[in-house]
DNA sequence: TCTGGGGTCCTTTTCCTT
DNA sequence: TCTGAAGGAAAAGGACCC
């Protein structure tokens, strides 16, 4: 045996940020925006299509920003997906009303959501990724966990060089930039990457614990979003600190055994989750919101089209995707923006529009239609991947002979 | 002219069975 | 037969995230 064996490697987790992802990804497609206020959000029409319309062959990129749409003309119920760094500058920002967008900043350009670009630049990014680094947690479109524990490198000045090489790799490829943080676990990792914004890398060590982290408001812990902040506000403890310092039997009381023990356990750096490398999807939906409220009887044949077509689009996803599911569910928003939600478990998994659409009806004669909706959406969980047999299950899997629900004509 | 869409996970309630 | 306890599954709601 050796008498001098080399360290064991410390755990060292990464987190991935895409800077301003959607935004950036659109300013490679139209660099003449660059530095102007440009928010992303609403919209179903392709820009492309609208400015060919009057460009003709013009090159993208060389069409004039003032003839790009602005917020000031926008008509609709959207919200804001998110905003360059110019126009956040105004106080323009993620999910705020595009009304109330438009009147902080009226000359905001404003560019349609295109995810199939977003996507295609987020597989790009991903596979520069996993070519130096296999260990992956997708997290989303623009985020990761990657673990740098055994990678080459990885463990040098804590992670830093890794990161370094990661984002050179990146934005060589994609011309995008990313932040990260490197930290012993995917909670500290999660807010190192934030604390360096734009292109930043964050070094954590435990040791650093009391000093980096303590100081930071709770709601900065993923997980704790404004229920439990307030909650927790209202309680005198404002800090990740005091949350720290916090009688752990007062946290079991007021947020349950598990959400006490766990934010406890946050407040103290603790998180052994592992980086999870391949999942199946549970559920799958489709909702929409209407442009004008609707009544479930004055506009019947309105909202039975609707109804019909998100059950058509959930089930081409699961056949697209190759899944069936068993739990069949409906969700309402009301005008007052309450919402309800019914769902029923049948005997056979299905994927099939009609199949889909009949037991969603069966949720909804459950569901109070008295108050006007603003929403309505489908939803297929309990999911498998489908075999071909299961596939071709229809409507014979659903206990019921009845043959209309409220929204049918 | 406030407040999208697509998810996951957790807690509580309800219903059914033993 | 009635009552209650206990436990599991399904349903409903809610918080949170990107």
């Amino acid at each position: 045996m050796s008498s001098s064996p080399e360290a064991a490697p410390i755990r060292r987790i990464a987190h991935l940020d895409m800077d301003a992802f959607y935004a950036s990804v659109e300013l490679l497609r139209y660099p003449q925006l660059k530095g102007l206020p440009v928010v992303i959000g609403g919209g179903r029409r392709r820009l492309d299509d609208a400015l060919r319309e009057r460009y003709g062959d013009t090159p993208l990129d060389q069409i004039p920003p003032e003839v790009f749409p602005v917020l000031k003309d926008y008509v609709g119920r959207g919200v804001i997906t998110t905003a360059t760094y110019a126009a956040r500058a105004f106080g323009v920002g993620s999910a705020m009303g595009m009304m109330k967008a438009a009147k902080l900043c009226p000359q905001a350009l404003l560019l349609p959501v295109d995810f199939a670009q977003y996507k295609h630049y987020s597989r790009l990014f991903k596979g520069i990724i996993t070519d130096i680094a296999p260990v992956m947690e997708d997290r989303g479109v623009d985020e990761v966990y990657i673990d740098f524990t055994h990678v080459p490198g990885g463990q040098r000045e804590g992670g830093r060089v890794l990161a370094r090489l990661l984002q050179k790799s990146i934005h060589d490829a994609t011309g995008l930039s990313c932040s990260i943080g490197v930290a012993p676990n995917k909670l500290i990792a999660k807010m190192a990457s934030e604390f360096n914004k734009p292109q930043g890398i964050s070094v954590i060590y435990a040791s650093d614990l009391q000093a980096k982290i303590w100081p930071l408001a709770c709601k900065k812990v993923n997980g704790i979003g404004p229920k439990a902040n307030a909650k927790l506000e209202s309680m005198g403890i404002h800090t990740i600190g005091e949350l720290a310092q916090t009688d752990l039997q007062l946290l079991l009381d007021r947020f349950g055994q598990r959400t006490g023990m766990w934010m406890h356990n946050a407040a103290w750096g603790r998180d052994d989750r592992p980086l999870v490398t391949d999942s199946e999807p549970v559920s799958m939906s489709r909702e929409t919101t209407f442009d004008r409220d609707l009544h479930a009887v004055r506009d019947k044949a309105e909202l039975g089209a609707i109804f019909t077509d998100l059950c058509e689009r959930v089930a081409d996803d699961l056949q697209r995707k190759g899944y069936v599911g068993k739990t069949i569910g409906i969700k309402l928003r009301y005008d007052d923006f309450k919402i309800a939600t019914r769902d029923l478990t049948i005997d056979h998994p299905i994927n099939d529009a009609k199949a889909i659409r009949q037991a969603a009806g069966q949720c909804l004669k459950r569901v109070p239609l008295d108050k006007r909706l603003r929403l309505l959406g489908v939803r297929v969980g309990s999911l498998q991947k489908s075999a071909l047999r299961q596939s071709v299950v229809t409507l014979n899997a659903i206990n019921t002979e009845a043959k209309s629900d409220l929204f049918s004509c």
